[in-house]
Formats: structure tokens, sequence, C-alpha cells
DNA sequence: ACATTCATCCAAAGCGCCTTGAATAGACAG
DNA sequence: CTGTCTATTCAAGGCGCTTTGGATGAATGT
């Protein structure tokens, strides 16, 4: 069923139908109630593709996910965040498609996408410290939201970002305020702003106490439960060992966990661990007493916001480009206890 | 940079470039070059709204995903098949739309993907026990593959999944063998027709090995880290506990893992596990001896299939519907040995 | 009675592409 | 030199929708 052969049935002009379901007021009432009825009796949905190529708008929007290389790990927070963000877009239909990028035909990819016509905006995942892309959307002039801020960046533009650096501050003055002076960070890829801005916490909270920051105590790479596991073993192997792991996430902290548990000491008591806790719908972190301390923020809340932020750009360009900044709660849980004196 | 700008810049008709760039022969060599070189110089890409509507196809593959509501759980294994399915569709100059359908709306979101014309297929995610969806794409008339079987059904369609049954049946002669008996079953949502099958091939081989399938020890839910920590809890302090585990995912083990530890035992030495592993990307359970005995398939290599499979039927839609039973490997890790008689 | 307004509705153009059917020109055969 | 092929190219229509610019008739005002 399309618009001819609806307005055909109905004995009416296509125009006439058009307006009457798109609700322009150049239409009686009574036709429109018979139009809408018959469309909904003849299950008529207007084609997508016929209606973005009169309009010029794709009513898609694009979630482009970086990857390194086709093998490359897929961040769990991706699939929690366009939870949020489809929510969003369903309610105002749009469409949301995604691409995975590798990261040396990223530029190809998002020229491809603009040019092809096939999105009104974009949501841009995990920025770099520097980001070529924010200029390359902005020459391309394809709207976007970053989940994520990028540092060195004059220009304003959209962002919804969580606040890394206080989280990870305020979690370390935490540890410190227990008594630890010998904290490792187990952070994601430096090279991602996120983790770039963690470690400035990290290290913000160590300077103010006028404690040492030891390289040596601070990794950063995927955040795989197998990198935290052989990351904390080795640690905890080591002369001086650390008191206390601040994982930038759940995943990681679980392996960091196992080797806790596999050393022999045990977690909250001889070891406190603090992670920042994304609020993946499958680690509820929860209960009375959740399992680890952390610093919360839901990721699908910022899928959710990210997304609304977007559509009112697109609906209108003129807006000035804004900002979210979303604060971590810190939560106490099982995992964080005094520091045991050496 | 559009057709009609592209032609009049080159000086030809549009229905010329449209031929040299598509690959009709009806085009000289020379010419051809040309255009092409044009083309890449104008950076011009076909729209592809205009291209679908006048082709009659999307050029897109629908991905749904169902959940029970919108705070529901996002099974963390779609981000891992969608990866692999998206090479397949990059490939192919195809896109990937995703739709998260909640339950009760199922029927008007497929009705509304097919009308709108925003797909040339859709892949079926998680497949109950039984299915209306597949009566519902047969009748709507657009094209789909399965990930996962539907057991009863007796019209062919295309699926692509793993030997579900033969897998946990495998696991559970591995533990019997090992010499325990009561076992625990920590599964999936048994609606799920994946759950179900785990369900059937566990009890397969405790029938054959002529060992009571006690209700008590088997368990199903959405597969989070709470519940396996949860469900185990309860399990090691009931008079007869179970000494093995038999756990539908990687996460809902490190909850059973997390009870073992709590409860003071030793996984792999008091308590047996085995998991099924999906292999995702970022909890490789790997490395000289993988940490958790598990039976394996990628499910990142599903989607690669999937995809293909999908393609390949929209492409010739006369094509009988095909399948692919996907086997699992077993492979022995550090969380399993000999049952400690009590 | 005539002009003017207003409420409805419609015909047709256009979005950017593909594709059918036809035209043109050069090559070749008779 | 004319007729027939073949190789290239093109004009125009159509995909299904929105939207511009009327058209129509009834209602209103003078």
């Amino acid at each position: 069923m399309n618009l001819k052969q609806l307005s055909e049935h109905l004995g009416l002009s296509q125009t006439t139908v058009s307006r009457a379901l798109n609700g322009y007021p150049e239409v009686s009432e009574s036709t429109r109630k018979r139009v809408q009825l018959a469309a909904a009796e003849g299950n008529y949905r207007p084609n997508l593709r016929a209606m973005s190529l009169a309009t010029g708008k794709a009513m898609t929007i694009g979630h482009v996910i970086p990857v390194a290389d086709q093998h490359d790990v897929v961040n769990p927070i991706f699939a929690e965040f366009v939870a949020g963000a489809s929510q969003v877009y369903k309610q105002h239909g749009y469409e949301l498609t995604l691409t995975i990028a590798e990261t040396r035909n990223e530029e190809s990819i998002y020229r491809s996408i603009a040019a092809r016509g096939a999105v009104d905006g974009v949501i841009v995942h995990s920025p770099k410290r520097t980001e070529p892309r924010l200029a390359l959307l902005r020459e391309i002039g394809l709207p976007f939201v970053v989940h994520g801020r990028v540092s060195e960046s004059d220009t304003p533009y959209n962002w919804i970002d969580m606040n890394n650096r206080r989280a990870f501050k305020q979690a370390t003055q935490l540890l410190i305020d227990l008594g630890h002076t010998d904290i490792a960070l187990i952070n994601g890829d430096e090279s991602l702003n996120f983790a770039w801005l963690r470690r400035l916490g990290f290290e913000d909270a160590m300077r103010e106490n006028k404690l040492p920051i030891k390289k040596a105590l601070m990794a950063s790479a995927d955040l795989t439960e197998t990198f935290g596991y052989q990351t904390a073993s080795a640690l905890l192997k080591c002369s001086d060992c650390p008191t206390a792991f601040l994982a930038s996430s759940y995943v990681v902290a679980l392996g960091i966990r196992r080797a806790i548990g596999q050393a022999g000491l045990q977690m909250g008591k001889d070891i406190s661990v603090i992670i920042h806790d994304d609020e993946l719908s499958y680690f509820d972190n929860d209960g009375a007493i959740p399992q680890f301390t952390a610093t919360r923020s839901s990721v699908r809340e910022a899928g959710i916001l990210a997304a609304d932020m977007l559509l009112k750009q697109i609906d209108d360009p003129t807006l000035f480009p804004q900002n979210t900044l979303l604060e971590s709660h810190l939560t106490m849980g099982l995992s964080t206890g005094p520091a045991k004196r050496a």
C-alpha cells in the first residue's frame, strides 16, 4: 500500500492524503479522520526512502564505532549506550544505523556516509585526546554529538561526557583517606580521552596529597578481564606492592579480583579496589552493599541525553553547541577498607 | 555533488555516467575511466535514498533486538555478533540498522520496518521456543535469518545456530566422567530456545548416566553476574550441595566464581565449573590454560555467517532456506577437577 | 449582484537515481 | 554508394513522497 493506492482508494489526491496524515491544517477534520482510518486499515506507512528523498532528511542517525582493526575488542559500553539512544530515536521516528569503522578508513567512511545522504547526524564514539574527526565533520557539515570530550579543541561542539577527572580524583582521595599510598591505576587506552582524564584525576589527588606518582603502578590498555588479571598479578608480586587498585571498568576489575584471590589475599581487606561502573545491565553492581566501591554513571542515560541533544541540533542547526557534563556518584561497596600498614 | 552535476561537468548524460560507474558494458573503456576519475575527484557517492527508491532495494539489513522492556538487560553477545555481521555488510555495500523492539510491540515494529521499505532483510535475534515472528515475517515477505533455531517449526527457514544441546551434553558428560553427580545448571531464560536446548543437552547426559535430574539444581534467568552469584551462593549452602556448575555464559560464571570464593571453596578443586564461552573479545578466556573449562563458539563468527547467508538469500529469493549448525569446542581450563566425595 | 475571503482540495514539479527505448555515428559488407 | 551492424550515447519516464502554486466553491461583506 503506497500513497497513490491509498489516495485512489479514498478518491482523494495524493496531496490531500499526505497533508492529512502529516497534520497540515489545509485539510478538513472530517477528511483527515477518514484518511487516518483508511491508512490504519491498509497498514499504510510512508516509504522512508521516498520520504527522505523528497524532504532531504534521512530520518536516520549514524553511530560510528571506531576499532583498530576488524578483530578488535568491541567495547561493551556501546551496546548499552545505543540501547539508550535508540529509545529516543524511536520516539521521534528516526532510525539508527551502525557503522564499525577501522581507524585507518575513518575519514573515507565519514565522507561516504555524508555523501550518500544516509544520515542526518552522527554520534562520535570513543574520542581520542586529539580528534581529527571534529574538523572533518565540521568540514563535511554533518551535525554530530561526541560521547566524551576532546581535550584539545578550541571550537565549541556538542558533547556529553562524564566528569572522568573529578570521578577519579574523588576515588583516589577516598583511597588516600583510607590510608593507602601505593595505589595502582589500571586504566583504559590513554590515547582515548576518557582514560587520559581519569589519569589526570588520579594524579591530581596524588599530587594534592603530596604522594609520589609511580609510573610502575600505572597501566593502560584495552579494558579486558585478562588485562586486569595480568597487570594485577604482576603488581602483587613486586617488592613494594600497591595496597589499592583503581580500575577503569567493571570488566577489568574482575580480572583484578581474580588476581587478588589467587595471591591469597582478600579484596576489601588486604587490597582495596575502586572501579568506575558504567552501570551495564548485566553487571548490576547492586544489592544491599555493592561488591565494588565505585564511581557510578549510567552510560545508558548518557545515550539518551546524547540522542536528544543530536536531534535538537538537527532540528535547529543554528543552535549553539550544547554540552552536558554528568557527575558520577561515589558509592561504597565491599571492595574497600583501611590500608594495612606493611 | 550529485549525478546531474557530475554528468554536466563531464559533458555526458546521466545515463552514461550512471552506467559507467555501475560497470555496464555499454560504455567505452575510455569514457568509463574518465568518469571514474571525475567521480573520485569530486568525491561523488550516489545518494543512497535515491538509489534505493529507483532500484527498490534498500541496501540495508535490519537487526531487531528483542527486549522485555526498555530497562531490560542488553545481551552482551549482540554487540559481538553485530561486529561480525557488519564486516560482511560493508563488503557488499549494505548498511546496518538497529532496532530495539519491546516484545509487546514486536509485530507492529516488524510490519513497520517492512512497510517503510527500510530494509531488504532482517536478522532475528534471540528466538524463543515458539516463534510467532517466523510466520509474521513469511507473511510480510521479508527475507530473514534467525540467529538460533526454533524448536517447533515445520516450515524450513534460514538459521544459523550453535549446537547447544550437544555442547551441554558434552560438558555434562565431562563433569560426570570427573565423578560429579550433583551438577547445577545455571541457565539463561528457558523460554529462549538456546537455553531450552542447553537444558535438554544437560538432561540427556544425566539420563544416559542414570543420574537424577533435580529441579532444585536448575535455575534459569537473564544471564547477569548477580544471578550467577545469588544462585550459586544459595546452592552452596544447601544440605546436599552440587559439586559442579554448568554456566550458560561467562558473565554468569563470574558470579558463580564469586560465590565459590566467598564460601571459602576453591574453583577447580572443591567445585568444578564449565561455561559456555561465546568468545567475547573483552573476556578472552585464553592463555596457556584458560581459567574456565568451556564449550567455545565464536559468536562473532556466527554473525559473519548469518550476514552472508542473508545476503545470499536476498540476492536469490528462490534459494531454498539454508541452515548452519556450528559445533562448539570443548577446551579444558582450570575450573574443573575430579569430584571430591562428600 | 458582485467582489473578496476562506476553507478545501488538486495537478504537477521535483528530490537523485536507474533503466527502457531510441538515436547517432562509425564500421563493415555488398 | 547504400544498407546493415555494432558500439556509444542520450532523452525521458518512473520509483513514492512532499510541496508549490493554483483551482474550486461556499461563505462573507458591501
